[in-house]
DNA sequence: CGTTAATATATCGCGTACGATTAAATCGTA
DNA sequence: TACGATTTAATCGTACGCGATATATTAACG
């Protein structure tokens, strides 16, 4: 009898991972928030700067796609960064459809003003930069794996 | 390349174990979503409806400590569930600053409509039990480790 | 060419998160 | 007992996430 395990609420383990996670996530934009309010920016628009910084110029769906989020989420939140003068967004004269996302001479300056960030998340997660490095690795596999089976292999 | 990439971001983004778990935490709200829309639930009121399941009556202090939540993100809620008969919140006779949470008939039997989620998540993980248990925990000491770098231990 | 399908972004509404503030009940202590 | 301090929820404003939809541009194909 390979049954679950004879008490059924042993299930209680998968919402567990999924529980760490979300709460770890919250504990997360805790800690970024004071280090990020300094540099006027939320943790979300944070993550699109580093994005960016690391390859400057990406349209709406490029940055999507590596930050798995869509323009519902993401063309408000560029918005508030423009307003801010920290990316300019213009359409690609190629292909109208396409806005392409350039940082700004403030939006540079900002990387330098963010270079102490890691450092003091590094700090506050109470870990080894080994450890983190495969936690995470472990996690974002964990993550490819239920994206997986959010849309079938299939897909073309 | 109209496929998104097995791994799209070995860049500028990875490293960072902060975005694995925010990411992650998005992969299993989208993987929770089709679930708990068949009970007319989000993943914030299910992880609630999980905490009553396992102790009824809390108050909503209780519940915010279980779940790391406070008042301005769990009444709204509550509220909600509430609205949808599967709690109801009435003030503690013996402390009128306290409300406390019961379940409902309604909501005690969305425990059993419930009861086939975890498995679900568990096989779109793609990780043994036993994997998935281990990473939690690690994923729950990294948030506690945060949690007290956040609030500095001279809070007393 | 013209029509239709596909693609890329934007908009809207709802439900969280959360800092800041408010209001009410209780406690501590003189 | 009186009254300021503390505790507990609730309220408000802002910014995500995201499903659903709208709009504009490009591609496909007859």
């Amino acid at each position: 009898m390979a049954r679950t395990s004879p008490d059924p609420f042993d299930h209680g383990i998968s919402p567990f991972i999924c529980f760490s996670v979300y709460s770890a996530n919250l504990a997360f934009s805790r800690v970024y928030k004071p280090l990020l309010d300094e540099l006027g920016l939320t943790y979300p628009q944070y993550l699109v700067l580093v994005a960016l910084w690391a390859e400057d110029g990406q349209t709406v769906g490029g940055l999507g796609e590596k930050l798995f989020l869509e323009s519902n989420t993401l063309t408000p939140l560029l918005k508030r960064l423009e307003a801010q003068g920290h990316v300019e967004r213009t359409r690609n004269p190629g292909d109208e459809r396409q806005v392409r996302v350039r940082l700004t001479a403030s939006g540079r300056r900002l990387r330098e003003s963010a270079q102490c960030v890691p450092g003091n998340i590094l700090e506050a997660s109470g870990m080894s930069r080994d450890s983190l490095k495969k936690l995470a690795a472990e996690v974002a596999r964990l993550r490819g794996n239920l994206l997986a089976a959010k849309a079938p292999a299939g897909r073309r």
